[in-house]
RNA sequence: GGCGGCUUAGCCAAGCGGUAAGGCGGAGGUCUGCAAAACCUCUAUUCUCCGGUUCGAUUCCGGAAGCCGCCUCCA
């Protein structure tokens, strides 16, 4: 089966050509620097690290840029309330943001451009539009007029002349032609503070759809391969993405839009009012691991809502056990005697884990996949019917899908050098030698404390980690 | 008001015209000093509801109900 995406352009799903074959360049909607990441924001990320690593999969070189918006009203009010400079304001949210994607475990884009540091590119864009008549300026405001541009409102298949002014329309924007039309540069007024660039537009700021024209274009080229984001990103902010860009160089933007259904908490909208708002921190302060929360965010299709739910952490936790343990006990595993199965194993896994992600992303069939390959490889184990070098196989397999999924823990369990823990389990050996069972059980209940798991094997005790 | 999506076992979630993947949870069994890990068996006569098309529908069509969105700065 050919890789296939839905895309938002066409709403159906197509076979994914590449414009360079072997190289595929997207961009990726970052976060907006006003405050922390919330899971909702980071299930679009993980959507993200699953297409960008499943496309290195699938041996294509990647080049992905990610955006930081760190200028926008939310970002001048909160240096305005805080009585500091705009990175002032924003450094503490961009870090925080990139230890959060480590701590999930998404793989870190080639770029990450920040708007602030591309004014200038900004400004040539708006120029080129000026140029072409399609953007036209109001006391130091330079708005983008739509109707000037036919095509206005393909991605999100909506009519234009269907757009009236609703009550979120801004009051001070009453002096644009239309009120469909959008901002692309916005003129300095007080309550800007002292954040503003003079510029050949004037003194003021960009408005925010234009970041990304002008961030893409420049790493990416005139036209590229995927655009992505969350659902509501659709209207207005990539529709207008695609104006300015195909507005100022007359030529197709991205070929492939795809976009993640939004996250939904217990059935229910994430809002702050609900009481069910939730940042990463939050969760992982319950003493969820956080591979759990990569798990839950990662197992449902991108293109379907997900219901996130406590209940399906602590499954999703059960089944990175489950995972881990067999990797491990693979690992350990010395080897038997070959019923031949094992490579049909093997190849089903990498054939039908590679089908479910060719088909849109379809993670569920894939992690399925895995799941029969799992009960598979452990009966032959079982049975001891697996060889050493069928052993060493099926390791590499689930490490190269691993690649994708990046379940897998560093570090989860021994062998490791740990002298306490190591006195530890041979003093119970010890106690189970003399089969004083109590003082052998008191020591694994003191380990448990410490969030060690023990295991009795005939080849010895092992320990992991508590989950 | 306009446009769109979803509804499958206790929970999560595939399938989308030929008789219900997978995970978690639950029940029983094997192994073990006991655990842990692992294996085996069982756990939806049925896919929100009501009509229709069809030899046959969870899958197609029509309608209803519920939930979630977008309609200018929220992933």
């Amino acid at each position: 089966m050919p890789l296939q995406f839905f895309n938002t352009l066409t709403r159906a799903k197509e076979e994914f050509r590449p414009l360079i074959p072997g190289q595929v360049r997207m961009y990726t909607c970052g976060p907006t620097v006003y405050n922390f990441a919330h899971i909702g924001n980071f299930r679009a990320y993980i959507f993200e690290d699953l297409l960008r690593r499943f496309l290195k999969y699938k041996g294509f070189k990647v080049t992905q840029v990610m955006n930081l918006t760190d200028i926008d009203d939310k970002i001048i009010k909160g240096t305005i309330e805080l009585k500091v400079s705009l990175s002032d304001f924003t450094s503490p949210f961009k870090k925080k943001f990139f230890q959060d994607l480590d701590t999930l475990g998404i793989e870190r884009a080639e770029l990450y451009p920040e708007a602030t540091a591309h004014i200038p590119e900004m400004v040539e864009i708006v120029k080129k539009l000026l140029a072409k008549g399609l953007a036209y300026e109001i006391d130091g405001n330079y708005y983008y007029s739509i109707i000037k541009f036919p095509s206005y409102g393909k991605l999100a298949h909506i009519d234009i002349t269907g757009l009236k002014a609703g009550a979120r329309v801004a009051a001070d924007e009453y002096e644009k032609e239309s009120v469909s039309d959008f901002a692309l540069w916005k003129a300095w007024d007080e309550r800007d503070g002292d954040v503003y660039w003079e510029t050949e537009l004037g003194k003021g700021r960009p408005g925010w759809h234009l970041e990304c024209s002008a961030m893409s274009m420049k790493y990416l080229g005139e036209t590229f391969d995927i655009h992505t984001g969350g659902v509501d990103n659709i209207f207005p902010h990539h529709e207008n993405e695609i104006a300015q860009s195909e507005g100022a160089l007359g030529r197709k933007f991205v070929n492939y839009w795809l976009h993640c259904e939004h996250l939904i908490v217990e059935g229910r909208k994430m809002s702050k009012s609900l009481g069910n708002f939730y940042t990463l921190d939050d969760i992982l302060e319950k003493g969820y691991p956080p591979v759990a929360v990569r798990s839950v965010l990662l197992s449902t299709q991108y293109r379907q809502q997900l219901n996130f739910t406590f209940e399906g952490l602590d499954a999703a936790r059960e089944g990175l056990k489950r995972f881990n343990d067999f990797y491990r006990n693979l690992r350990d595993y010395g080897g038997g005697e070959s019923s031949g199965e094992a490579d049909d194993f093997i190849k089903k896994l990498l054939t039908d884990f590679e089908n479910a992600l060719d088909d849109d992303l379809n993670i569920s069939p894939a992690l399925g996949a895995l799941f029969d390959f799992i009960r598979d490889i452990n009966r032959l184990k079982a049975e001891g019917k697996l060889s050493a070098d069928e052993r060493v196989r099926a390791l590499q397999a689930v490490e190269k899908i691993n690649t994708v999924l990046n379940f897998l823990i560093k570090d989860w369990a021994s062998p490791r050098q740990d002298s306490q823990i190591d006195a530890m389990i041979a003093a119970r050996a010890d106690a189970k030698k003399r089969r004083d069972y109590p003082a052998a059980d008191k020591i694994r209940a003191q380990l448990l404390e410490m969030g060690i798991i023990l295991e009795d094997t005939p080849t010895g005790t092992k320990w992991k980690r508590k989950l």
